[in-house]
DNA sequence: AACGGCTCGC
DNA sequence: CTGCGAGCCGTTC
C-alpha cells in the first residue's frame, strides 16, 4: 500500500484493476466492505464483469434496519471496537488524503475487520435462500450500476441558479422588513426559539401545539396555516419567508458549491440505509429537489443535458397502489387498474357509494389520502388529523374502505398475522424486514411494527421493481451500444442522459425495459418525458 | 459534534 | 398518534 501511494505505481494498479473487472469472471470475487466507494475510486469505465462480496450491502440484505458500517459490524459481529477514524486521523465527511501516514493504519485495519468478517457474513447469507438471490439478483449486479451513475453525474446550469439566487433574494429583503414591521422588532426569523416568542408570547396568538420533545412552541407551516386562516397576518408573511429561504438555502446556494471540476454533480446513491430496501441519495440528496411548488420546480431547470442530448425522465404510475392490488389480491383494485381509470376517483366511488363521475374535488381528495394512508399503515387518528376531520369519521371512512376492497382487509389482517408469527416480513422478492417490537408489550412500539409491516411489503416490493429495471436497462444499453446512460433515480422514477440522435429508440427501450421487469396482476404503466432539463422532461 | 425543529422528496 | 429518507439552521454542550 505505501507503493500505491506513488502516482505511476497507482495508475498501473488502477488500470490492471480496472481490466480485472471488465474482464472478470462472475465466481471469481472480489471481496471488501463498501465497494461502491472502492469502485467509485478505482474508476469502472470498462464496466464489471466480476463477482462482487460486500460485506456492507450482505449484512444489509440480512438485517436491513439496523447499521451497516464497518465500525458497527466489527463490534455486533466480532465484539470489537476498533480504532476509530478519528483516531486514525480523519474526521466525518473529510476525503481521506492519499499521501498521510494515518491512511495506513485505516487501510490495514479496514482490511483486516473485513476479512475477519467474510466467513461469518457468507455462512449467514448461505443458510438465507431468499435473501442470498436478493443479495445475488438484485443488490450485487445493481452495485456497479450505481458506480456508473455516480461516476457519470449530472450538468447544472450554475448561471441560472445564480439568477434565481439574486431574485429570491429580493422578495426575501422584502419579506424580511414586512415581517420585522408586523412583529414590532427585528429578530432571527429561522429561529424558531425567538420566533415562538415573538408569536406566542409578545403578540399573544393562541398556542395550538407544543413541539413533542422539548415541549416548545411548535411555529410548523401546519400551525402558520392555521393562525393565518384565523386572520393573523404575520404566519402568512412567515410561510412565505420559509418558503423562499428553504429553497435558497438547500437547493439554489447549496447546490452550485457540490458542482464538481466536470461542472456536474455526482450524488451518492446509498444501497444499505433504508430499512426497506429502497435507495437513498446524499451530498447533494437529489431525490428531494423540489416539485410541488411552480417555485420550487423552477430549480429543475437548472439540472439540464449537455449540448446535443436530452434529460429523459421515466415514472412509475402509482407503482405503491398497483404492488398492493397485486399483493393484496384486491380484485376491484386491479380491475380498475386494468381499465385504466383514474385510481383515486374510483377509489371515492366505492367508498362514497356513488357514480364515478359524480365524484366531488373533495372526495377524490379523500379517497386519495386514505389510499396512500393504507400504504402506510393508517390509524383513524392518522387520517382525521390529515383530512381535518373528527376520528370517529375517519374510523368511519377506514371502514368504508375496508368494505369496497375486501382483499386490502385480508392483506392487512394477513400482514399482521405474518409479523406476529415469523417476527419478519417479505417482500414479493423476499428482502426482509425484521420487526421484533412486533410483540412489544410498548402499544406505541408495537403499532408503529404494525405499521412498519404493511408498509414495508409496499415500499419494498416497490423498490425491488425499480432495482431491477435499474439493472435491465443498464445492461440493454450496453448491450444495444447506446450512448444514453442512467443518472438518477427518484424511488419510483428514472432520469437519463440521451444523445438527442437515441431519443427514440432509447425511450422505448426504457419503457419496454420498466414496464416489463416483473409481472404483476396489473399492468405497470409509465409517464415518460423529454427535454433539455428536468423540468422540460417531466 | 449532537440534537431538535423544520421542510424538501417519494 | 401514517411509511421511508436527507439537509439547513439554530441551539446546546
Amino acid at each position: 500500500f505505501a507503493d500505491f501511494r506513488r502516482e505511476g505505481l497507482r495508475q498501473a494498479a488502477l488500470e490492471s484493476l480496472q481490466g480485472w473487472l471488465a474482464a472478470g469472471d462472475p465466481a471469481v470475487e472480489l471481496e471488501g466492505h463498501d465497494l461502491k466507494e472502492a469502485l467509485r475510486f478505482a474508476g469502472c469505465r470498462h464496466g464489471c464483469r466480476a463477482g462482487l462480496f460486500d460485506s456492507m450491502l450482505v449484512s444489509y440484505v440480512l438485517r436491513p434496519a439496523t447499521k451497516h458500517g464497518l465500525e458497527d459490524l466489527a463490534f455486533e459481529r466480532l465484539q470489537q471496537k476498533p480504532v476509530s477514524l478519528q483516531e486514525a486521523g480523519f474526521v466525518k465527511g473529510g476525503e481521506p488524503a492519499p499521501e498521510s501516514e494515518a491512511i495506513l493504519t485505516l487501510a490495514a485495519e479496514t482490511l483486516e475487520l473485513t476479512r475477519r468478517l467474510l466467513p461469518g457474513l457468507r455462512e449467514d447469507l448461505r443458510q438465507q435462500e431468499a435473501l442470498e438471490k436478493v443479495y445475488r439478483e438484485i443488490e450485487e449486479p445493481l452495485l456497479p450500476v450505481l458506480v456508473g451513475m455516480e461516476e457519470r453525474g449530472v450538468l447544472l446550469d450554475c448561471t441560472f441558479l445564480a439568477a434565481m439566487s439574486t431574485e429570491l433574494g429580493k422578495e426575501i429583503d422584502s419579506l424580511e422588513a414586512e415581517i420585522y414591521r408586523l412583529a414590532g422588532e427585528e429578530f432571527n426569523i429561522n429561529s424558531s426559539q425567538q420566533l415562538g416568542v415573538i408569536l406566542f408570547e409578545k403578540l399573544g396568538y393562541p398556542v395550538l401545539k407544543r413541539t413533542r420533545k422539548t415541549k416548545s412552541y411548535a411555529t410548523g407551516a401546519e400551525i402558520l396555516e392555521e393562525l393565518a386562516s384565523r386572520g393573523y397576518p404575520l404566519p402568512a408573511e412567515l410561510l412565505r419567508f420559509r418558503e423562499l429561504t428553504k429553497l435558497r438555502s438547500t437547493y439554489v446556494d447549496a447546490l452550485p458549491t457540490l458542482v464538481a471540476e466536470d461542472g456536474r454533480i455526482h450524488t451518492r446513491f446509498n444501497q444499505a440505509v433504508a430499512a426497506t430496501g429502497r435507495l437513498s441519495s446524499a451530498r447533494p440528496n437529489l431525490q428531494n429537489i423540489p416539485v410541488r411548488t411552480e417555485l420550487g420546480q423552477q430549480i429543475r431547470r437548472a439540472f439540464v443535458a449537455p449540448e446535443g442530448h436530452l434529460l429523459l425522465a421515466a415514472d412509475y404510475s402509482q407503482v405503491e397502489l398497483r404492488v398492493l392490488a397485486h399483493i393484496a389480491e384486491e380484485e376491484a383494485l386491479q380491475e380498475a387498474f386494468h381499465r385504466g381509470e383514474d385510481i383515486h376517483r374510483s377509489t371515492a366511488a366505492r367508498v362514497f357509494g356513488i357514480d364515478p363521475g359524480m365524484v366531488t374535488g373533495e372526495q377524490r381528495r379523500a379517497a386519495k389520502t386514505i389510499n396512500f394512508g393504507i400504504i402506510y399503515g393508517i390509524s383513524p387518528f392518522g387520517l382525521a388529523r390529515n383530512l381535518g376531520i373528527d376520528q370517529k369519521t375517519a374510523r368511519g371512512f377506514i371502514d368504508d374502505y375496508l368494505e369496497s376492497y375486501p382483499g386490502v382487509r385480508r392483506y392487512v389482517e394477513e400482514t399482521e398475522a405474518i409479523a406476529a408469527e415469523t417476527g419478519k416480513v417479505e417482500t414479493l422478492y423476499g428482502r426482509v424486514r425484521w420487526l421484533p417490537d412486533i410483540k412489544s408489550k410498548n402499544r406505541a412500539l408495537k403499532e408503529n411494527a404494525r405499521r412498519m409491516a404493511i408498509n414495508a411489503r409496499i415500499q419494498g416490493t416497490a423498490a425491488d421493481i425499480m432495482k431491477l429495471a435499474m439493472i435491465a436497462i443498464d445492461h440493454r444499453l450496453g448491450a444495444d451500444g447506446h450512448a444514453a446512460r442512467l443518472l438518477l433515480t427518484v424511488h419510483d422514477e428514472l432520469v437519463l442522459e440521451v444523445p438527442e440522435a437515441e431519443i427514440d429508440p432509447v425511450s422505448a427501450l426504457v419503457q419496454a425495459e420498466m414496464e416489463s421487469v416483473t409481472k404483476l396482476a396489473v399492468p405497470l404503466v409509465l409517464d415518460l418525458g423529454s427535454g433539455p432539463s428536468w423540468y422540460d422532461a417531466k
